[in-house]
DNA sequence: TTCATATATGAACATATATTCATATATTGG
DNA sequence: CCAATATATGAATATATGTTCATATATGAA
C-alpha cells in the first residue's frame, strides 16, 4: 500500500475514486509475488500430471518418469520445484524417495482449475 | 489414456501396478494443457493485481495502467492474455473498454491461492 | 571395497514471455 | 474533415524456463 495513494488520486483526471478503490485492500506485494509464483508452478503441463499422479497416492521418482513417459533428470528438477513452492513433501527409504501430495489443498487448487475451464 | 498401458505396466520392472493406478483417470492431454493454460495466465504479478484490481469492480484500460503504475501498452497486452483464457470480459462504452472479471470462479481461483500460501 | 541403482544437480540450449516503443485503429468533439 | 483521446497491436529486446546431457551423491548388495 502506498502513501502516496491521495496525490494520485488528485493528480489522474479519468476517475479517480475507483483507482482509489482498486488500490485499498490492495494485496500486498509480497502476496502478490507468492500467489503469481504458486499458480506458475502449477501452471505447466508435466507438473500437472505429475501432481495428478501424485494426487492417487505417493511415488518415487522413477516409476513417475515412466508414467509420463520422461526422463528421470526432468521429473527430478520439476519435483524440486513443486517441493520449493511446498506442493509436494517427500520421505526418503533407502535409495527410493517417495514423493506426496503436502496437503489436501493441492488437489482443490487443481480442482478449481478444471471448474474454470468447463465453465468456459 | 493410452492402448499401451499394459505393455508398459508389463515392461517397467519398478512398480507396475501403481504406475497403472496413476494412469488411471488420466487427465487428457488436452485438458491438462487447458489446465496449465489456466494456471499459467494467473501465474504472473502483474496479471494477478489487474484481477485483483477488477475484483471490486469493473475498470478501464488506463484506470487500470494509473493504479498499478503501468503503461498502457503493458496493461492492454495483458488484457489479451486474460481475455484469450476468459477470466475477464469486456463492454465498450464509446472510446472506452470497461473490463471486468468474467465470472465467480475467477475469485474463487485466487482465493484457493491464497489459502495455499496462508497454509505454508 | 566395488558395483549397481535411485535421485539430484549444474551447464547448455532452445523456447516462451513481459515490457517497451512506435504506430494503428476507433470514437468523440469542434 | 481534423484533432484529441482510448485502446490495440506488431516488432524488438531482455529475461525466464523446461528439457537434455553429463555427472555427482547416496544407499544397498556382493
Amino acid at each position: 500500500m502506498h502513501d502516496s495513494d491521495f496525490e494520485l488520486c488528485e493528480e489522474c483526471n479519468y476517475h479517480p475514486q475507483r483507482i482509489c478503490l482498486a488500490r485499498q485492500q490492495l494485496l500486498t506485494d509480497n502476496i502478490v509475488f507468492q500467489l503469481a509464483e504458486t499458480f506458475k508452478v502449477v501452471g505447466d503441463p508435466t507438473r500437472i500430471k505429475i501432481l495428478h499422479a501424485l494426487s492417487k497416492g505417493e511415488m518415487c521418482v522413477c516409476d513417475i518418469a515412466e508414467t509420463l513417459n520422461m526422463g528421470q533428470s526432468a521429473i527430478s528438477h520439476q519435483l524440486r520445484v513443486l517441493r520449493n513452492a511446498r506442493l509436494v513433501k517427500f520421505r526418503k527409504d533407502g535409495k527410493t524417495v517417495w514423493y506426496s501430495l503436502d496437503d489436501d489443498h493441492v488437489v482443490a487448487l487443481l480442482c478449481q482449475g478444471l471448474e474454470h475451464i468447463s465453465h468456459s
